[in-house]
RNA sequence: GGCCCCUUCGACUAAUGGUUAGGUCACCACCCUUUCACGGUGGCUGAACGGGUUCGAAUCCCGUAGGGGUCACCA
């Protein structure tokens, strides 16, 4: 039984998309249950419609839960929020237990004391102030209504173990430990109490998270020991990282899943690509279905080092599953952006573009924008230069004025007709075809490359190729 | 700064003490070719450093260096 449990604070990252792939994976893999929690326990994060959004995303991306908000489930509910209740009783098992205890600081000594810490050189945590309070000051404080949190009681001089599948046996010195805030003063639980409350309650055998928690697991390990509970298996994954090895950030690219959804990736080359970051089959073969992914997936090869979000190796990839596709699927994929484009043209022309794109295109927008002289004249006037002095000669243009007729009389307007009258024009003028070529896909497209020239003419059709031609040849 | 984690080509990675250190992306060259792309062939580039253990170390141990994460009434 695993989780995934973001927060619904706007997008996905594509970290966490991560995280939710090994979690899914995982889970299919051992035919065990994967659970979507949904941790909102922080009212002054929460975006409207991200939860939303989030739901949207992981079914783009393939992912699908067993027990969660949408699919119920015997433990829930399955939104923090709605679990608070739970999560009080339990702060005050802890205070019951001595493990646990109020505290009265107010934020603004918190960080006063922090302050001088830091002043000082020294690691901040929190002074214990509240600590050792006698029952009779704590009482009175309450009934007097001070607003107050619980602080977790973390042993002192204590080594706290864990084993990690990842990384193997941690230690860490409960003297680094701080006395963590377990419930808030407006009563929600912070991420800590909640997620090992959540976690016991939920059944969970194994967390499967991102290694920005591992300073926090001891926290974890000590409240499980606190409530008597055995821990579930740790797993923590590598992080994703900048160019720069720093933790992947908005800052320096695109982090959110619907980011690569609208630039025209597809799902399932994101997931392909993802699952790479940091996990290998040690097979020589990249290219991964879902199934392919469930079958391999093994936690204990999940490598400890970050890995690098390359996005060069993304579009590679990308336009492996484009190739994939059948153009009728990726016409049906490329509809709605040319729609955004206001390009109005027929299912079957699209099909068409894409057929004779699709080895070409890295996304799905460079069926529309790479080729956008598929749906509208190109404006020639700000042709490709380099393109236009190397091909666009005075001579080229007399064969073009020349070929024009040929082009008119041509009763058919197929790829084989339309290289026959090329070919057939060169071999009686003594010229290579590509004298003749390059001057009409620079008068038809404005550019220096694309698909093939004739099935390029095929496609864009008899009537538009020569008034292209035609204005080129009287206007260029 | 304290604590913790990490370290194989530019990037993602393989190999679990014995390999000319392999593959993919990117890059370069050549072939194919009307362009671009695809495809094909070849190439480039790598074990952070220093000690040990061992007949033998990328692999095990120790140290150093470097990088990262984390230190909230955020998750």
């Amino acid at each position: 039984r695993v989780r995934f449990a973001p927060s619904p604070t706007g997008y996905v990252h594509v970290g966490s998309l991560r995280t939710a792939l090994y979690n899914y994976l995982f889970a299919r893999r051992h035919g065990g249950v994967n659970i979507l929690r949904i941790e909102d326990t922080d009212r002054t994060r929460y975006v409207e419609g991200a939860v939303e959004n989030m739901l949207r995303t992981m079914e783009w991306a393939g992912i699908t839960f067993d027990e969660g908000p949408v699919e119920g489930g015997p433990c829930g509910p399955y939104v923090q929020s709605e679990r608070t209740e739970i999560y009080r009783a339990h702060a005050d098992e802890l205070i019951a237990r001595g493990k646990a205890y109020p505290c009265f600081c107010t934020p603004e000594r918190l960080d006063l004391v922090r302050k001088s810490q830091q002043a000082a050189g020294i690691p901040p945590m929190y002074d214990r102030l509240c600590r050792n309070l006698t029952k009779e000051e704590v009482d009175r404080r309450i009934a007097a209504g001070e607003p107050h949190v619980v602080r977790m009681r973390v042993p002192i001089g204590e080594a706290v173990r864990f084993h990690d599948i990842i990384r193997g046996d941690i230690e860490f010195d409960s003297k680094t430990i701080d006395d963590q805030v377990l419930l808030k003063s407006d009563g929600f639980p912070t991420y800590h109490l909640a997620n090992i409350v959540d976690d016991h309650f939920m059944q969970i055998t194994h967390v499967i998270r991102g290694e920005e928690w591992l300073p926090s697991t001891p926290k974890h390990v000590l409240l499980y020991e606190a409530f008597g509970w055995e821990p579930p298996k740790f797993a923590h994954l590598p992080l994703l990282l900048n160019a720069d090895r720093s933790k992947l950030s908005k800052r320096q690219g695109d982090v959110a899943v619907e980011d690569y959804k609208d630039k025209g990736y597809l799902p399932d080359a994101l997931i392909n690509f993802v699952a790479l970051l940091g996990w290998n089959p040690s097979a020589t073969e990249e290219i991964f279905s879902m199934d392919d992914l469930v079958k391999g997936f093994d936690l204990e090869r999940v490598n400890k080092g970050g890995a690098v979000f390359n996005r060069e190796k993304l579009d590679w990839m990308n336009s492996e599953y484009i190739r994939k596709k059948s153009p009728e699927e990726l016409a049906a994929l490329v509809r709605p952006l040319a729609d955004t484009r206001k390009y109005i043209v027929s299912d079957e022309y699209l099909t068409k573009v894409v057929r004779v794109m699709q080895e070409r295109a890295h996304t799905l927008w460079d069926f529309v924008d790479f080729a956008s002289y598929f749906y509208v004249a190109p404006d020639l006037a700000s042709a490709d230069e380099k393109y236009k002095q190397k091909h666009w000669t005075p001579q080229a243009k007399e064969h073009l004025q020349n070929l024009l007729p040929e082009f008119e009389s041509a009763t058919d307007w197929d790829h084989d007709t339309l290289e026959g009258i090329v070919r057939k024009y060169a071999e009686a003028n003594g010229l290579s075809a590509g004298k003749l070529i390059h001057p009409i896909r620079l008068a038809v497209t404005g550019k220096g490359m694309g698909p093939g020239l004739f099935e390029l003419l095929a496609v864009i059709g008899k009537e538009e190729c020569l008034r292209r031609m035609r204005w080129a040849v009287e206007h260029l």
